[in-house]
DNA sequence: GTCGTGTTTCCTGCTT
DNA sequence: GAAGCAGGAAACACGA
């Protein structure tokens, strides 16, 4: 029970990484690296997307009995998440099922596999079996179409869901070139989390080589619904100056945090924050996964006791910066980050380590760190 | 609208 | 001097 709670969550929590991805890794200097990654985790549970944005998924998009049992994976993760299906009573087993052999299975069979939540999957199955059937065909009339009307841009007319695209959001190049005025910048490609293009948008992004742009979810229910416009990073402009902020006297500024931009401006920007978006993983739970994960962490953390929960920030400002992608800040440094750690001591959720840099310990307040919690992962 | 929670931002002072 | 730590203060986002 629990270890299916636990594996999960770690998936679930592993569709968040690939979250973070937000360009391809333009490998900086002493960036990150994990070598190929293909094979790393490409999920995509797309807890709060709306149906419509699934379709660049890439199990939406491909013939269930193509899947690769990591496309199952996604995909069962998505319905769980849909239904808020309780996921301790699901036999991981069956999770890792290729496509193939999920596509033979009997309603009944995925009834007695999956419980109550075998019913929404056989019929997401046939849905999708159907789908790509359909669709195959369809894009089989579009390459002719396309190769005699050079439109540029042919719509089906029925595009998946998702598929529509905003193109005043912006590309993958400009996330890329801000990530690049960034400097170092890691992204989870770089930790191997390679969401591919399975992400929501980079269906419609591909075309300007986005293929890796991951939506989703949060292991705890995301705050997020990404995408390009909350995305953006930084530009020279995004180094706000509060109004209130430049009135106080020159050089010093008043206490506590500064107001942000007025709600309208900020609609115009994110007008998403309107939708309940959950919250996501805390910062100390985002922190745990990343060093539950040690053959993905890249080095970004470490363990110095694992048995006693004493962890290490290897690369801190990578891991802010990583943090700071997230929460879709990209002003995220490792000092507000260590504050926030901070505020862990009292709630007994870190512990101090004294005398020690970057050196922190998890409290009793915290919890699936410990090896026998996190099952399946080592470390 | 209010409140509590969980940050986020900035600061000062201290330690390594 | 730089980096990190500690913690105060205040702002903000979000859910209840």
């Amino acid at each position: 029970m629990m270890s299916a709670t636990c594996e999960l969550s770690s998936i679930l929590t592993k569709a968040n990484h690939a979250m973070y991805q937000i360009s391809d890794p333009g490998q900086p200097a002493g960036s990150l690296s994990l070598g190929d990654s293909k094979d790393s985790l490409q999920l995509l549970t797309s807890a709060q997307l709306p149906a419509e944005l699934l379709g660049p998924c890439k199990w939406y998009n491909t013939d269930p009995q193509f899947w690769s049992k990591q496309n199952v994976l996604e995909w069962i993760s998505y319905h769980v998440e849909e239904t808020k299906f309780d996921a301790s009573t699901l036999n991981m087993a069956y999770c890792t099922l290729e496509g193939s052999v999920l596509c033979q299975m009997s309603r009944d069979t995925m009834l007695s596999m999956f419980g109550p939540l075998g019913d929404r999957l056989y019929h997401s199955l046939q849905d999708l079996k159907a789908k790509n059937r359909i669709r195959e065909s369809s894009e089989t009339f579009q390459v002719h179409m396309n190769s005699t009307v050079q439109t540029g841009q042919l719509s089906t007319g029925s595009p998946a869901p998702g598929c529509g695209t905003d193109f005043s959001k912006p590309t993958s190049r400009d996330v890329q070139s801000e990530l690049k005025m960034m400097g170092e910048l890691p992204s989870w490609s770089d930790l191997g989390y390679e969401s591919g293009p399975t992400s929501p948008d980079s269906l419609d992004s591909s075309s300007a080589g986005m293929q890796n742009f991951p939506s989703s979810p949060d292991s705890g229910g995301s705050d997020s619904e990404l995408d390009f416009s909350e995305m953006r990073l930084p530009s020279a402009t995004d180094s706000y100056q509060e109004p209130g902020r430049a009135e106080l006297k020159p050089g010093k500024r008043g206490r506590g945090r500064p107001r942000k931009l007025s709600r309208g401006a900020e609609d115009c920007m994110d007008t998403k924050k309107s939708k309940h978006a959950p919250r996501g993983t805390h910062l100390w739970e985002f922190i745990r996964d990343i060093l539950i994960h040690p053959e993905l962490n890249n080095g970004l953390m470490k363990w110095e006791d694992r048995r006693e929960g004493v962890f290490k920030f290897l690369k801190s400002e990578a891991v802010a910066q990583l943090w700071g992608q997230k929460k879709k800040n990209s002003s995220m440094t490792y000092e507000k980050l260590s504050r926030a750690m901070r505020y862990y001591y009292k709630r007994e959720i870190l512990e101090r380590v004294d005398g020690r840099r970057l050196v922190y310990k998890f409290g009793k307040n915290s919890s699936g760190w410990k090896k026998r919690e996190s099952i399946g992962e080592n470390g």
